[in-house]
DNA sequence: TTGAAAGCGCTAACAA
DNA sequence: TTGTTAGCGCTTTCAA
């Protein structure tokens, strides 16, 4: 920058002005300027810009999903990002997996980069101890699901009601032997889906059969060898509830094996690629994420909007929202099959 | 930092060193000031010392896809950010669709950022014009594609042959009508995965019937429409090859609904989720694209490296390096159907 | 082993 | 409308 002073023969805060469109300017120095910069290649310097300005915001939000390449976390990234390009904002992304480690390196390598906040699908491995810690420093939101404890923004789905929505349904297909199989039992999304599956059985008057009761799975082959082995005994149920995405494609595995993909009948939750083309195509209960990454990513600019305006680092102290991107039935095949 | 100082009662330099870890600090000074840095909550402004750091280095990436929420994208992503993470890298994303100024913004928004260096899935649409300029000012590696006329570190696959291995095994299935759908006539893997084609069909002295040729196909949909068409005709080929996967998911698609799907044979180029699921399963030639991912990050840090080396951006000088991470063909049922 | 002073690239505050 | 000066949080350089 003080090259381009030098060659335009003005000074740094003219160029200043120029580079950051203030108003005041004679066009003859703004012309004048502009052509400086460009024969000198010169490229602002952000960072350095944050360092004075009084707001020291880097524009630059972190997102940390469990895995950019899983389907759901890759759509609420692109949500993310959608709601991120608007203002010009950048986004951090960092995979956590189930690692509280990493998860805490994230922390600290995204807030030493100053991030303006913070976009969280939290890996609940640690009992998020990392997030009941006094401050991190930055606003931040949590997405699908809230650590225990933590009074934070949220954007959450309704999973108890879409849980029992989908199970009702299996219901009034007649069955009545519906099996659950559910996801880490450190999520409360897992443990709120179970309850809707509860609520759906007492509903109808139903006992649970603990045999066909398997949580706490954690992908898609502990989904295929739980359905595997219950299908090796002699009772069996007529329909199944895949608690997740990856929970579902692992059962279908193992019905499509057995050859009882059009003898049981399967509904999922969450929505996947292709659910619609399998043979039957796979009922589930859909949620949006890209709209959650989007509603999510809203919230944090609100948040640190709020920030702003009062001028201290305060956020804490204001009333967490949460806010519920409602999750729906998408009935297809797999729902249909009759007991 | 400076109030870290104050409270251990040390200058500004000593807790800079134990920040750093900086040897030639005695522990108990040590000791002081990570007592000192712990009570006031102190975290390291990483921007503040890039700005005065001789090397000026960010230890951020950026990687720029054509939507992270695709399939291949994500995984790619999801490979960078693995050789990032050994490095203490961050990744900065974003998705530039196929639009030409979006990528341009892209380009500034990181680079203003100071990334150290930028992983590019190039859109292709304004035929690279922004990839020939004089200089980015930051090191960069191209995935998946090359930008024409521009000599740069690449990670490609072997398109042309991998396409060739594909159309080969339907012929060796005995089939002798087989079509193309190819993608967008702006990229180069498209126009290669054409020639492999076209190789195969030659290399068992057929010609090409025109009819069965459809390329530049953006999306599923567009796919779809090509195969109603063609069914609708009375000339039908016996095997069709999608040359991109979201176009082999909208060929099965059109032929699920002829119900024609056990009956026309069907070879995709990329893998994708639950092709092995689908009734038939999807007969692929799969790219790697984690692996493309990491290998792609990791030229790119030998070319920061070899930048650091040299002491000046000098990047461009050197022998781009070219690496290719080829495809393979993963037989399943769809290309065992007999015309 | 420790510290003082200068300055990275830029903008805030003020002055002309 | 334009410029001057100081300083953001940190590291470099050099001196003690």
């Amino acid at each position: 920058m003080r090259d381009v002073a030098a060659l335009a023969g003005v000074s740094l805060k003219t160029v200043s002005r120029v580079i950051n469109r203030e108003p005041g300017v004679s066009t003859a120095l703004v012309s004048k300027v502009q052509r400086a910069a460009d024969q000198l290649d010169y490229r602002p310097d952000f960072t350095a810009s944050n360092l004075r300005r009084a707001d020291r915001r880097t524009s630059t939000v972190g997102l940390m999903v469990e895995d950019v390449a899983n389907e759901f976390s890759a759509a609420v990234h692109a949500g993310v990002e959608e709601a991120a390009r608007g203002r010009n904002m950048a986004v951090l992304t960092a995979s956590i997996a189930e690692d509280p480690v990493r998860e805490r390196d994230v922390v600290r390598a995204f807030t030493s980069r100053r991030v303006d906040g913070l976009v969280v699908v939290p890996s609940g491995v640690d009992q998020n101890a990392l997030w009941n810690e006094r401050n991190i420093g930055v606003p931040w939101v949590f997405v699908d699901r809230a650590p225990r404890g933590v009074a934070a923004d949220c954007v959450l789905t309704n999973n108890r009601e879409g849980a029992r929505e989908g199970v009702r349904h299996l219901l009034d297909a007649g069955h009545r032997d519906i099996a659950f199989l559910g996801g880490s039992l450190r999520l409360d999304t897992a443990q709120e889906r179970y309850e809707g599956y509860l609520d759906a059985l007492s509903g109808a008057g139903l006992a649970v059969h603990q045999e066909w009761v398997h949580r706490n799975l954690h992908n898609a082959d502990a989904a295929t060898d739980v359905i595997r082995r219950l299908l090796a005994t002699g009772e069996r149920p007529t329909a199944i509830f895949a608690a997740q995405n990856l929970l579902a494609m692992g059962v279908f595995r193992a019905l499509r094996e057995a050859d009882l993909h059009h003898q049981i009948a399967l509904v999922g939750y969450d929505d996947f690629a292709l659910a619609d083309m399998l043979d039957p195509a796979i009922t589930v209960v859909a949620q949006d994420p890209r709209a959650i990454g989007v509603r999510a990513a809203e919230l944090l600019f609100e948040r640190i909007a709020d920030d702003d305006a009062a001028e201290g680092p305060a956020s804490a102290d204001r009333e967490p929202r949460v806010h519920v991107v409602p999750s729906y039935l998408i009935v297809r095949e797999s729902s249909l099959i009759r007991p």
